[in-house]
DNA sequence: TACACTTTGTAGCATATGCTACATTCCCGA
DNA sequence: TCGGGAATGTAGCATATGCTACAAAGTGTA
């Protein structure tokens, strides 16, 4: 039952998600780039304030996915980090989706942001296959 | 600047216009296929409380985009109308375009209600040529 | 007409996510 | 080492969206 009958709880549910799937993919991403990743950074990251953030990391803390300590780093759980690299995966595939049916790269970096929460795993599915079959016919 | 330079604060205003967008169509919608739109339609088509459909009414009301009387039945004021349009519009393109690539129809919908608050001009325009192309080469 | 059922409204609670203002801690350079 | 700026934490407020429980209004049928 993945997809109960109705498509606006679906959204919801899919919202619900939203917040832990980006962060965790944010603190990946952050701590690649810089060696560790900071409240500050998330703050930047996000434009959000750093209350914000702090109070997001407590909950994704108190769900595993985040490890923290106070004044400290921001650090993922095996959790966390599995979860990132779905995310980022994921992202990934939309973003590439779009910019290959004619979408800037700063557009599909914008609409993916949003669109990857709600790309169930079939249309993750199709846009793979799309992704694919334009690589066959084009050369390179 | 349709595209203020984050992705994420994007997804928030995106988000912020989200419950207007799907009431209106909604209520478009049950007007269309019933003759009139009760808070009790409403509240069965979102899988949410009746109290919660007559909170965001108000709201609406308030904006300009819903004509509310105390137990009357729920109609779309000429700014509502026309937002209803444009989301209704929006919808089928998104629904249709995720059916182009491959995806099932329910899937579709469940998909689209998410991804169509996040779908930018650009990518609406994007997957209108795309709509437009395919149909073009497949004949009928 | 009267009563029962349905529908809508209201009170009050919960969670998630924003914010500013202020307190505390950390860290680096003088 | 210490003093000040940067970073983080906390208090308290706001909005949006969910809920249950109860109250009030509307509707149809006996
Ligand atoms: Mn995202
Ligand atoms: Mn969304
Ligand atoms: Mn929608
Ligand atoms: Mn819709």
């Amino acid at each position: 039952m993945p997809n109960r009958p109705n498509p606006f709880a679906k959204t919801r549910r899919d919202h619900a998600d939203e917040t832990a799937e980006d962060y965790v993919e944010a603190i990946a991403d952050i701590e690649i780039a810089s060696g560790s990743c900071r409240v500050k950074d998330l703050a930047e990251r996000m434009q959000v304030s750093h209350v914000t953030v702090t109070r997001i990391l407590s909950r994704l803390a108190d769900g595993g996915l985040v490890a923290r300590e106070p004044y400290g780093p921001v650090g993922l759980t095996p959790r966390g980090l599995e979860m990132a690299a779905a995310s980022r995966t994921r992202h990934e595939i939309v973003v590439a989706f779009l910019e290959r049916i004619g979408v800037s790269n700063a557009t599909a970096e914008h609409d993916a942001e949003g669109m990857e929460h709600h790309a169930s795993k079939e249309t993750l599915a199709a846009m793979r296959r799309f992704l694919s079959r334009a690589e066959d016919v084009r050369p390179g």
